[in-house]
RNA sequence: GGGGGAAUGUCCCGAGCGGCAAAGGGGGCGGACUGUAAAUCCGCUGGCUAUGCCUUCGUAGGUUCGAGUCCUACUUCCCCCA
């Protein structure tokens, strides 16, 4: 691999986004030539996003910061009707069209923090694969493109060996997965001037299979770039919190939360998180990776602080860092953390604290036995007391002189319940 | 087509003479130590209106006071013989 002549792989090469591609010199031609017309594409599965997509979103930014090419985030709206194999060991339930569409339009609403749209040369477009897929003729399929397909190729693939090698089922629908996905890349080349898909490196088998159809049915040579699995120094899936997937709607994912999230970045991947996930130039970066011992907590604040800003705007995670600098720095109360809101008359009667820490009000853990046993571990804090009675229940006379309870799960995780 | 084996706690792997909320790991969570880190050590790891009740061992029936465990049928998978 020769160094690249172009700032999109240069870029996208200094800061570690890829891990594979198809064909290093001819991405850096096309994207020389401003020509490098790209897709992504995201299934609806889910009604957000979470960071694990994130960086392919941020692969879609620098291609068009670089003016490399457009970019085009493909809705899964047709494939999510199939379900993607890939890596799961069992298949998903089908999705009501309802939910698909439902899922399709909630996610839709985090790409423009990262990429403009619009009708420009490299302004981004949004396209959703149903438009085709659903239309698609059952034996003209076939014999246009099932016949490009060799079954014991398909066999061999990753998606669909692991299945097999652990006994799993795998469901004919499924297995079609692959083939609508490189037929989507096929007909973006030819609707859009598509040439390349990237996506994690999970989806190298289905990018690289697009690329074959394309050759059979005569389109120009497409390329396929993948990014690497996120996973932390330690080697845990990233992506992961107490409370579940860290989404990236704020609905689903407060921008504190979010920052917390950032916040707690392991040591070691900071430097790298820093190259994956904020716009920093690369000697700031380098600077501030540099940092040791005690020092690179600052490291992770500014991580925090703009990996936040570039999803939630520079104003929620400005806050965030300063509810997080009340919280944990001074030991405040902070009445920007996430905020339940509970009726004064059900304060009134008391309120058990099982209860009031499990998922109808804080949600800060999900069971009431599951409250109780932090109970007995001492991971629970109300108004920074530890709970040592699981009976106790919280009343008005709980309320501090802001008119909040704070309610603690473990050192980190903060909720103030107001009355109203 | 015939014969033999397997499916376990809805994160994963995996023990389980008829008395089982079910051994042991991994992962996860909490506590201690730290720097809101890692490593290490300790505890927890089905639900509930909770000294009790309810739901869990591929699916559906049956035997039994009692079934993850025995019987029958079915589903899926593996191995051997054709």
């Amino acid at each position: 691999m020769n160094a690249p002549r172009s700032e999109f792989l240069k870029v996208l090469t200094e800061r570690g986004f890829i891990h594979q591609t198809s064909d290093f010199e001819g991405v850096d031609a096309a994207a020389l030539e401003n020509r490098l017309t790209t897709y992504v594409g995201y299934d609806c599965t889910g009604p957000s996003l979470h960071v694990g997509h994130l960086l392919s979103i941020m692969m879609l930014h620098w291609l068009q910061k670089t003016g490399a090419g457009k970019p085009i985030t493909l809705m899964g709206g047709g494939t999510t009707r199939v379900g993607d194999p890939s890596g799961k060991d069992e298949s998903r339930k089908l999705l009501t069209v309802e939910q698909i569409e439902d899922n399709k339009n909630s996610i839709k609403t985090v790409f423009s923090r990262f990429i403009s749209f619009g009708d420009g040369k490299t302004d981004a477009t949004m396209v959703d694969n149903a438009e085709w897929l659903t239309k698609l003729n059952y034996i003209e399929f076939l014999r246009d493109v099932g016949r490009h397909f060799s079954v014991n190729r398909m066999l061999s693939f990753d998606s669909v060996k692991l299945r097999l090698d652990r006994e799993h089922e795998l469901s004919f629908l499924e297995f079609n997965y692959m083939i609508l996905q490189a037929y989507d890349f096929v007909e973006l080349n030819k609707r859009y001037g598509c040439v390349l898909q990237m996506g994690g490196s999970d989806q190298w088998g289905n990018i690289v299979n697009g690329i074959d159809l394309g050759r059979r049915l005569g389109t120009p040579q497409l390329y396929a770039v993948t990014c690497p699995l996120l996973t932390t120094a330690s080697g845990a899936k990233m992506g992961k919190t107490a409370s579940g997937a860290v989404w990236l709607n704020a609905d689903m994912l407060s921008p504190y939360d979010y920052w917390q999230f950032w916040r707690n970045t392991e040591d070691a991947d900071v430097g790298r998180f820093l190259k994956l996930f904020t716009l920093l130039p690369m000697d700031e970066i380098a600077k501030l990776g540099s940092l040791q011992g005690a020092e690179i907590n600052e490291a992770k604040k500014v991580l925090a602080t703009e990996a936040t800003a570039l999803l939630h705007g520079r104003e929620a995670a400005e806050l965030a860092a300063e509810t997080a600098q009340k919280t944990f720095e001074q030991g405040e109360l902070a009445e920007s953390l996430p905020t339940i809101e509970v009726p004064s008359n059900i304060l009134k009667e008391g309120l058990g604290v099982l209860t009031a820490f499990g998922p109808d009000y804080a949600k800060l853990v999900p069971s009431s036995s599951e409250a109780r046993r932090q109970v007995k571990s001492g991971g629970l804090k109300v108004n920074d007391q530890t709970v040592s009675d699981e009976r106790a229940s919280l009343g008005m006379s709980d309320l501090t002189s802001e008119g909040v309870i704070k309610l603690s799960f473990g050192k980190k995780k903060h909720v103030l319940l107001r009355a109203v």
